[in-house]
DNA sequence: TATTTATACCTTATAATACAAGGTATTGTA
DNA sequence: TACAATACCTTGTATTATAAGGTATAAATA
């Protein structure tokens, strides 16, 4: 199934910073792991997920370094910092509450 | 509890067609409304309402009349249509499989 | 009675968002 | 050797929700 992609407005952040909690990665690696664990219904473009850690990190709530992959490649190690850690639970609670009132809002009255 | 408004985005279209869809209502109403069924989560400012009612009324999601009021005043009062109905059900599909893909990322692995 | 609050409608301008579309370069594979 | 996959990035754009402003009437209250 399709959905509109501007579902995901304002819960973007929360699924990277998320997803960067479960480990450090790079960012295209990063793209990937949101594929997987939402089960292939999140699949964010790189034009999406390159800006999206730029702020992240401009913020404070990730850091990055540049390190030498197995194959002697030169990647961008993004890791979750103690801000974001903080940031990614206040989202969670915000994403309960927010849910919780859309489905008040969609149960039908019938 | 606050949140961040920008989580709204792309569902408000939803919240108001639902909120609609329990029966007619003119826009000043209809706020009250979903404020009440979201148990005063949901409270949509006026510079918002209103053209998202018209955007929907555009679409044919909706549609309105002017009639008056018991206190004999003219309001505007819409109506879901037959395509607005069809738009809201899958508006909620949309939704389920949205936040369950959410529930999915948001668990922790640990 | 005068004033304030609530009701009811609306528009314009704006910040933020996610992303399409474009680009570069390297590594692995057929 | 060609092609796909990996890995990174930027610029420009459409859409969104909303803040901030406005008008006018009805109800409540001081």
């Amino acid at each position: 199934m399709k959905f509109n992609r501007e579902l995901m407005k304002g819960h973007l952040k929360t699924i990277v910073l998320s997803a960067l909690s479960d480990g450090p990665c790079h960012a295209y690696g990063l793209k990937k792991r949101i594929q997987e664990k939402s089960l292939d219904v999140f699949s964010i473009p790189e034009g999406t997920i390159y800006p999206t850690l730029h702020k992240l990190e401009k913020d404070g709530l990730i850091e990055s370094q540049e390190v030498e992959s197995q194959s002697g490649r030169e990647i961008r190690n993004y890791s979750i910092t103690s801000k974001g850690i903080k940031t990614l639970e206040d989202n969670r609670r915000e994403w309960s509450f927010f849910s919780r009132a859309m489905k008040l809002m969609l149960e039908s009255e019938l």
